[in-house]
DNA sequence: CGTGCTCGATATGTATACAAAATGAATAGA
DNA sequence: TCTATTCATTTTGTATACATATCGAGCACG
């Protein structure tokens, strides 16, 4: 069984990063950002004396952004104490992704009557933009899929759906980064033809594209393991 | 948008408790118990000063213990600072339902084909001892539904699966203490509809059965709702 | 009489000091 | 030489003291 408080955390609201006004919210945010963006990799030991140092506060508001950052489960315990940064195993990858595919699929078939056209023409832009720019920097790629898979979820009207997708996303973001094999042009098609769907308000169509980009991402994924 | 950190909790383990074993985590415990046997109700404040020496504790755990509860979604902050157990919304519960429909109903079809049928066989004893004694206390009926969608989520293969099942029935179990109508025989005969699926090994009869429970479940509340 | 300001009390946020437990190394014994 | 035991160091858990912000009451002023 999964740890239940990494998954409760699911449940958290990150959309909007706590204001930096007090020294816990601030170590929060810097830890987590320095989680997503590598600089501190799955496996790293978080000793709170050396980090209470380095961001500048007492090891009292960093336990409180640790405690945070446990139930997220973006940290975890590696045996009795110690603290390290969570690293996601390929079944809990693949358990994410099963998730994701049932409950973004129901939020493209939701959003498909009520989406603002708007939003999905300056997310398409975005990808066309990208497209011709050639490979962007895995950074840039991520923020635009979030942003994409992001507003499809919030469009759907559910917003614990949304939260919970936010979550799984940001869960499995750093297996991403790292192992996933080049998807971005079957990606930026998947994503149009999401897109499509939605414009003409053809949910069970916007359903089956996400599905079938979910699926694919797996796909790739167990085909990259299966090579190794 | 509902609360990102509310949302995350639900990704945590709280499937085992955790043992007793540091004050943060007693205490962790018996707030969670008074939240849910409702010795604190949906709207109460909770003082950490006060809340410290009840416990026997300092403030240090206890404010461990409250951040992870708020990490859960079971307490959340009111205005400003002052921490309130948290009360549920109707479009909250709601938007749980659908949620679970969506997963529980996979988690059906999942454990169809893999479910230990000594377990089944023991639920569905469970349920028929309940209905001869005739109405169930609140308490007794919520730990036999808690272990019946439990087992059936966990038998999905999918832990995380069963951790957001789980994590999102504790989320809107005080809801349904106070404010269900009495679904007692109805909801007793749609689990064993259910078990008798899974018994058949038949998944798609299972996902039916759990969706239309779990429909069932909404559309009581929203009848209960609609006579207000 | 109502509104706004000031001041005090209270609660939370933060830091630090202390206690206890665990990890690791070093030494002694087999 | 390997292993086990002990001790020192390190790290986390807890308590308390202090700082700061917020809430409410009371008073003054319009």
């Amino acid at each position: 069984m999964a740890d239940a408080s990494v998954e409760m955390a699911l449940l958290a609201d990150f959309a909007t990063p706590s204001p930096d006004v007090t020294a816990a919210s601030a170590a929060y945010n810097t830890v987590l950002d320095r989680i997503l963006t590598r600089e501190l990799t799955p496996g790293t030991v978080l000793h709170e004396i050396r980090l209470a140092e380095t961001l500048g506060v007492s090891r009292t508001p960093l336990r409180e952004a640790l405690r945070r950052l446990e139930g997220e489960g973006l940290v975890g315990r590696n045996g009795g104490r110690s603290l390290v940064v969570q690293s996601i195993t390929v079944r809990e990858y693949i358990e994410a992704l099963h998730v994701r595919r049932l409950l973004e699929s129901e939020a493209a078939f939701l959003a498909a009557e009520k989406i603002d056209r708007d939003l999905v023409a300056g997310l398409r832009a975005r990808i066309c933009v990208m497209m011709q720019s050639g490979e962007p920097t895995p950074g840039d790629h991520w923020t635009l899929d979030d942003d994409i898979h992001g507003a499809l979820a919030r469009a759907s009207g559910n917003d614990l759906l949304a939260a919970i997708v936010q979550a799984l996303r940001r869960k499995t973001r750093l297996f991403n980064l790292k192992r996933m094999p080049n998807r971005f042009l079957p990606g930026c098609r998947e994503h149009l033809a999401i897109l499509d769907a939605l414009d003409r308000r053809d949910g069970a169509r916007a359903r089956a594209a996400m599905a079938a980009h979910l699926d694919n991402v797996k796909a790739s994924i167990l085909d990259k393991l299966a090579e190794i």
